[in-house]
DNA sequence: CTGAAAGCGCTTACAG
DNA sequence: CTGAAAGCGCTTACAG
């Protein structure tokens, strides 16, 4: 207990194994899983770990299973959006909490340059880590697609464009979602709804602007290029996207967009075109990230079960690397309305 | 190169040296800085390196070196400050990036609950990373103050309260920054100056309520405590404070608060209230966090230097880590204006 | 400058 | 159920 200046040498197994009476082997049997070891000499050993404060070294460790019982979190979007957009924050979170729940660090890795990227494909197909929990949806990722040949297990967080259907994702329904919102704001009477769709090189992109056809071409409502805007996710182009849509289309009198923080920019450019929301135009958003909180009027929205997302890509992973075959899931949203739309 | 479906076992340090003709000592060394090694040899080593594609086993190395060569990223804020903060995110991605330039990965670590703590103290006092970055500054955090006392180098951004002048911090110049602030606020003519200050368990809540006190005392304007209320850096807390300024000073011209979150949340009060910004009050913020630019009217803010105190914090602990004393920097502030004061 | 050898702390067949 | 022993991949004095 009192460690009174500088790090001592932490107890070996070695330790525990001389004060429990026993051969290294057994505490060692102890430590995983306790099979084939007698009652007596498993609490000989649990006392002994208790009394050394031994803790397993996980370098010794690795060394010898070959596993590095750590998981990468990896993100190949370019820097800018992880800050801006607090979804980013909430799947960063889950991950973290599902994993320590099994006692496994999360290693944050960055790979917005083209060195970095380099570096750390790597350092992972070296196996510094066990697996990675991949975001990043644009179509064409180099990374995502060198580690799925190099064979690590790998759980990408929405559906991943062109890497063909062996590798795991969970995403949530997007074009369901989309679709919900679409009637929603039909329902408000609107009929002249213009859309803000994300990159059209992510799933996101493509599917909620399905949805939206859909439901048009459902109601028998012609679709109208003038009323289709695409922007990258972030506040900024959904403010441009705005401004297009009222110089293309000024009858519009909704918008839904593809994301909250696209809508917050959405809601500036209507501000300042005199438009009232939701009196004169209905806006709605997507994700329910905190920025729909955050947003004036507060938004109406489709949200993304980020936490259930979270908890299954690492459920996921953690079973592909125990040998299970990749799989897909698809998580439910649901409609959530506030003062926008 | 061609990895046809699942993970070979990957090149070790002796198929280096079997392929260059040398001993795995003289591999070694190579790695290690190339001291004593003949120029033939180092080449016939790099050579042998490209072609075998090798990559040092980490954990082979820690095992002997008893170093781990990672670092923790520890986050003892309740959960939810983490999402909401914009700031956390500067934060984290710029020391992912600066430990990214030492090839030292960088783990994630969150002390939310008091077991997560214990979980976390026993992982890294383990010796599992070589080093801490702590974002926390309550004080009397108990995990910083265990891995203090247990010698784990450890570097703090903003100054800890109550862990003594042994422990390592990057910190920006909050009093002098307030200072501008409130400078700056009385040259637009203010008088009836408020603050929202952060929690008086902080530095950042401290320092900043000093900086205004001084110049108000500096300028022979009198204290009015109904012109102070303090929150937790959240939007919320910065809304709920407006309303209590409202209804105790009602007379106030301007606001001075002490985090862009709490100025959004200030914002939304005051437009509430019926009152104009910048015209009839004036709104100052603290960060010059993304919060500041999101903002309506964007706000006048004091920018903290985030991405040089993340440099700071790595540059620091890793010298802690080789040998130095630990020490403060304090890194100056700016004043950035922009629409709301 | 270089090789042979010890050893870091663990796990895992292998005998008993 | 248990111990003795080999070995994971590396670094580092130690001789030469």
């Amino acid at each position: 207990m009192s460690n009174t200046g500088g790090r001592r040498k932490p107890p070996t197994i070695h330790d525990v194994a001389r004060e429990a009476g026993v051969s290294r082997g057994t505490v060692s049997r102890v430590l995983n899983g306790g099979h084939y070891v007698s009652p007596t000499a498993h609490e000989a050993v649990n006392a002994a770990i208790r009394k050394t404060g031994y803790v397993v070294n996980r370098h010794a460790r690795s060394l010898i299973t070959g596993r590095s019982d750590s998981i990468g979190f990896l993100l190949t979007e370019p820097q800018e959006r992880f800050f801006e957009d607090p979804n980013f924050n909430v799947l960063l979170r889950g991950c973290t909490q599902a994993l320590a729940a099994h006692d496994i660090p999360l290693l944050l890795m960055l790979a917005g340059t083209e060195d970095e990227r380099r570096r750390i494909t790597r350092y992972i197909t070296a196996g510094h880590v066990d697996g990675v929990l991949l975001v990043s949806s644009h179509s064409g990722d180099p990374v995502a697609q060198e580690l799925c040949e190099a064979g690590v297990p790998l759980v990408a967080c929405g559906k991943p464009i062109g890497l063909g259907s062996k590798v795991s994702y969970v995403a949530a329904a997007d074009r369901d979602g989309a679709r919900d919102m679409v009637r929603h704001l039909l329902s408000l009477g609107r009929r002249r709804i213009a859309v803000v769709t994300g990159p059209l090189d992510t799933p996101g992109g493509v599917e909620r602007l399905a949805g939206y056809r859909e439901v048009l071409a459902e109601e028998g409502i012609e679709y109208d290029e003038r009323l289709v805007v695409s922007g990258d996710y972030s506040r900024a182009s959904g403010e441009a996207g705005a401004e297009r849509l009222l110089a293309q289309a000024p009858d519009l009198d909704a918008v839904f967009v593809a994301s909250d923080l696209m809508a917050q920019g959405v809601l500036t450019a209507l501000e300042r075109a005199g438009r009232g929301v939701p009196g004169d135009v209905s806006v709605g958003g997507f994700d329910d990230s905190s920025a729909a909180l955050a947003a004036r009027p507060q938004l109406t929205t489709i949200r993304q079960p980020y936490d259930r997302i979270s908890a299954e890509m690492v459920r996921v992973l953690l079973a592909q690397i125990g040998g299970e075959d990749p799989a897909a899931v698809i998580l439910p949203t649901e409609l959530i309305k506030r003062g926008s739309a």
